[in-house]
DNA sequence: ATTAAATAATACCTGTAAGTATTAATTTAT
DNA sequence: ATAAATTAATACTTACAGGTATTATTTAAT
C-alpha cells in the first residue's frame, strides 16, 4: 500500500511539473502526459493550488506554475499535505501509538525502514530531481508544444 | 498509510500469539488483549487460519495454536496473504509499473526506503520476535490466565 | 461584445475496505 | 442427552477514498 492514490497523483503532479519548471503547464497538458482521471486531475490541481505548492493562472490560455522555489518544496511537505504524516510516524504499523517504556511487539522491526522512508521524504526538495542530485533525468525530461 | 488496517491487525494478532507461543489463545482472549472489533478478529482469525499459519480447535476449550513453527513465519508472507506485496514492490508509490529503460522522476528515490522496507519483511520471522535478534521481549511478554 | 478556453466550487456517485449480524457446525463438560 | 462455549460460513451494512458531473467564474482572442 505504502501511500494512498491521491498522494501518488500529487507526486506525479509535482514531480512532472518541476521537470518543466519552465513551462506553465495546463490541466489537458497534464491530463495527456499522466493520464490521471481528468476531473479528478483538475480537484488535485486546485487543492495544490490552495495548499500554496502551484498557482493557477484562469481564463484562456491559464494554466499552473510552481508558486514557491522547488528547493523549498519537500516531498514530506507533499504527501503531508495531501493524506497526513502522522500514520507514518506512528508505531506498528501506523495508526497505534506505542509508548516509548513498553514498546509494541513490532517496534524496534519497524523502526529502521520507517526511519528510512521518513528521512528520504524530509531530505528531499523537488528540486533535487532537476538537479540529479537523486535522479538521472536523462530520460523523464520531455519537452512541451503548445 | 503504509499498510492497510487489517494487515495491521493481522501482524497484531501473530505477533501476540507468537509471544504466546506456548497457550492456546481464544478469539476472546485476543479480543481482550488486542481490542480488535470483536467479529472483525473472528472472521480473520478464521482467515489466518485458512492461511495455514493457525490451526483452530473448535468447539468448547477451542482456540488458536500456530500451525507451523514460527522460524518459517516472514512478515512478508503475513503481509503477502493479506493485501499483497506487489503494491509494495512495483515503482512510484505502489501502484505505477515503472520500466526499466525510462524511470520515473522518484525511482532514484523511492529505491532505498522501499528495498529496507521490503529487506526486513523477507528476513524478519515471527520466531525473531521470541529470541531478541530485533526486539526486547522485557516489556511485550504476559502472561494469559485461564 | 462575444466566444472560446481555461480554472473554481460544489454536489453527487461508486467501489471497496472495514466492520456487523445471523445462523450453522463442532466439541466438551455436565 | 443437553447445554455451553467455541469456531465457520455467509450475507449484510457502513464509511470513506476515489472519481464524476454540473454550473459558475475568469481571461483573452477575435
Amino acid at each position: 500500500m505504502f501511500i494512498s492514490k491521491t498522494s501518488e497523483h500529487a507526486l506525479r503532479i509535482l514531480t512532472y511539473m518541476a521537470l518543466n519548471y519552465e513551462t506553465q503547464l495546463s490541466a489537458r497538458n497534464l491530463f495527456e502526459e499522466l493520464q490521471i482521471p481528468k476531473r479528478y486531475l483538475m480537484r488535485l490541481l486546485t487543492d495544490l493550488s490552495k495548499s500554496g505548492f502551484i498557482k493557477a493562472a484562469r481564463g484562456r490560455n491559464g494554466g499552473y506554475v510552481f508558486a514557491r522555489s522547488l528547493d523549498t518544496i519537500y516531498f514530506s511537505e507533499i504527501i503531508d499535505s495531501v493524506e497526513g504524516l502522522l500514520t507514518f510516524e506512528g508505531c506498528v504499523l501506523g495508526s497505534t501509538v506505542c509508548p516509548v517504556d513498553k514498546p509494541c511487539a513490532m517496534h524496534q522491526i519497524w523502526e529502521k525502514p520507517k526511519q528510512t522512508f521518513l528521512e528520504t521524504l524530509k531530505s528531499t526538495t523537488l528540486a533535487d530531481l532537476r538537479n540529479g542530485k537523486n535522479i538521472r533525468l536523462k530520460y523523464s525530461i520531455k519537452q512541451i508544444h503548445h
